[in-house]
RNA sequence: CGGGGUGUAGCGUAGCCCGGUUAUCGCGCCACGUUUGGGACGUGGAGGCCGCAGGUUCGAAUCCUGCCACCCCGACCA
């Protein structure tokens, strides 16, 4: 293994793609497309499972779990969202393998073994869903449904990249249903909210709340809400969607309820989700070209300590002092790991933890016994402090709150650096190419002029923000009379 | 799925055009010793059906065909 990481300015993706392997976080499978994800950037997810559970459960929501496949016929009962996904599902056409009569010790697909009916591997799981929403709901006494599932889904897609997009990914999809449309409004708009809040204050990732233009919709929803946010190369990514779906899941599932007034309705639905590609929002929001840079919010342990010592004596004492410091640590609720492997030097062990992003490293030596201080270092500014042993618990517990709010007004500020107003379309495709990052302006409404710019800049609607000001203006490419900006970016 | 590229030990590579002893080098790995405040050093050692399957040839890492995977650029996408 080379010791460096390309670094960013080099190659922006080849760095990313290494950063993911040599930080331990995932690596590609055997199966094409998919992903491994490895212990440390698994239990990176889990802080975010943890997290939006807690905030799913505090709005309202329950868990459930629905199955992987989804009849073909069932699949197909909202066209636009089948259309939309259409091209890339993976089908399971048969349910038996045999040996191979013509190839010895090979396995074949049982010829015999063909199903009534294909079974499509989930894309996103509305039409199960909903097709057994049908039978829960009868009356407005039923509603609101409001669940949410852990899940996996298969999106098959032609290009992948470790997180951001591979073939099976992680995910949690809510699934409400409404007596009114208004009350699945507010709902996505929540889950939007929740979403954004996440991002802000765990992943230390400032976002832009928005909705979609018509073209960048979720197949089959009314409208969609969205998070979008600024990586560091100037490029923009979704990092979670919510969407408003009206009626149209109830009118093809024939959900209908009688509301209060005895009048028969079909039923107002919301979905939401946000999947593993927060991991590589989050690792292309903070980390530089030593490594990820973990926000304290969601690093699997916060704080490492590194022992240094001469000989067994020192050891122990050092030992000692770090069991100590651990120990206080945990009572304040700061995770910690003491490093005492005995088979690498402190130098690779400081390596290892800035590659993968512990927010706080101690390093205790016989110099710190004498004085009764550590050397304390920041991973995000890799400062390093001498600080006094009775003052560690407080400085760390203060510095760790520090960390996780300056990583956010850096990334804040990086991404207000990189919105840009634009009033002509030279200055648009001269902005997109030099400066890059989020393109404010004038937009007519039309899908027409949308695409046009897609296919000249490559830079697609971000989002129409949301309390968006209006205002009169010409439209960047059309010259068409627009009443507000939208935010252009080229886009993951 | 279209265009381009790559595949040799765990990782990175030389050799391939122009076929010919025992496949090169570095990192990593193992053992022992010395080391330990920013990726240690020395000595010794292990590790390869050269991506897979066919073909050409006396002989294939090298030439040919097919397939697979990965990377880059498009189209698609969270």
């Amino acid at each position: 293994m080379s010791k460096n990481l390309t670094s960013r300015a080099e190659d922006y993706s080849k760095w990313y793609n290494e950063l993911v392997v040599k930080a331990d976080l995932a690596e590609s499978s055997a199966v094409r497309g998919c992903m491994v994800i490895k212990p440390y950037g698994y239990a990176i997810w889990e802080k975010m499972q943890a997290e939006l559970d807690r905030m799913f459960k505090e709005t309202g929501h329950q868990n459930a779990y629905f199955p992987l496949f989804v009849p073909k016929s069932l699949f197909e009962a909202e066209e636009k969202n089948a259309e939309g996904f259409a091209k890339e599902c993976a089908v399971v056409t048969h349910y038996r393998l045999q040996n191979d009569p013509d190839n010895e010790g090979k396995l074949r697909v049982d010829p015999e073994a063909k199903l009534e009916e294909e079974l499509v591997v989930r894309p996103t799981s509305e039409a199960i869903i909903w097709s057994t929403y049908k039978g829960w709901i009868q009356s407005y006494r039923d509603l609101p449904i409001l669940i949410n599932q852990w899940a996996n889904v298969v999106r098959w897609e032609m290009r992948t990249r470790l997180f951001l997009r591979t073939a099976e990914f992680l995910w949690q999809e809510g699934h409400t249903a409404h007596a009114t449309k208004d009350e699945a409004i507010i709902e996505a708009e929540l889950m939007n909210n929740v979403y954004a809040e996440f991002a802000e204050n765990f992943m230390a990732m400032p976002v832009i709340k928005g909705v979609k233009t018509e073209s960048e919709r979720f197949a089959g929803a009314v409208e969609t809400y969205c998070i979008e946010a600024l990586m560091q190369d100037g490029k923009a990514l979704q990092a979670g969607t919510s969407h408003f779906l009206g009626q149209n899941f109830a009118k093809a599932f024939d959900v209908k309820f009688t509301n209060n007034e005895g009048k028969l309705d079909h039923v107002w639905a919301t979905s939401w989700g946000v999947s593993t590609r927060l991991m590589g929002a989050l690792i292309m929001t903070h980390s530089d070209d030593k490594g990820l840079v973990l926000p304290p919010n969601l690093a699997p342990f916060q704080v490492v300590i590194v022992p240094i010592y001469r000989n067994d004596e020192q050891f122990e004492a050092v030992s000692e002092k770090a069991e100590s410091i651990l120990k206080e640590l945990k009572v304040l609720g700061v995770s910690c790991k003491f490093d005492k492997r005995t088979t690498h030097r402190p130098g690779a062990k400081f390596a290892q933890h800035e590659l993968q992003g512990v927010p706080l490293r101690i390093a205790i030596g016989p110099k710190d016994l004498e004085n009764n201080t550590v050397e304390l270092a920041r991973r995000d500014t890799l400062t390093k402090s001498i600080v006094e042993i009775k003052d560690i618990s407080v400085t760390i517990k203060n510095l760790l709150i520090q960390i996780q709010e300056e990583l956010f007004t850096k990334a804040l500020d990086f991404r207000n650096e990189h919105v840009t107003e634009v009033d002509n379309f030279d200055d648009f495709k001269k902005v997109l190419k030099t400066k890059t990052g989020f393109i404010s302006a004038f937009w007519d409404g039309s899908s027409e002029t949308e695409q046009k710019i897609k296919e000249l800049t490559k830079a697609t609607i971000r989002c129409i923000p949301m309390n968006n000001k209006m205002e009169e203006g010409k439209c960047v490419y059309s010259g068409q009379k627009a009443t507000q900006r939208v935010l252009f970016a080229k886009a993951y």
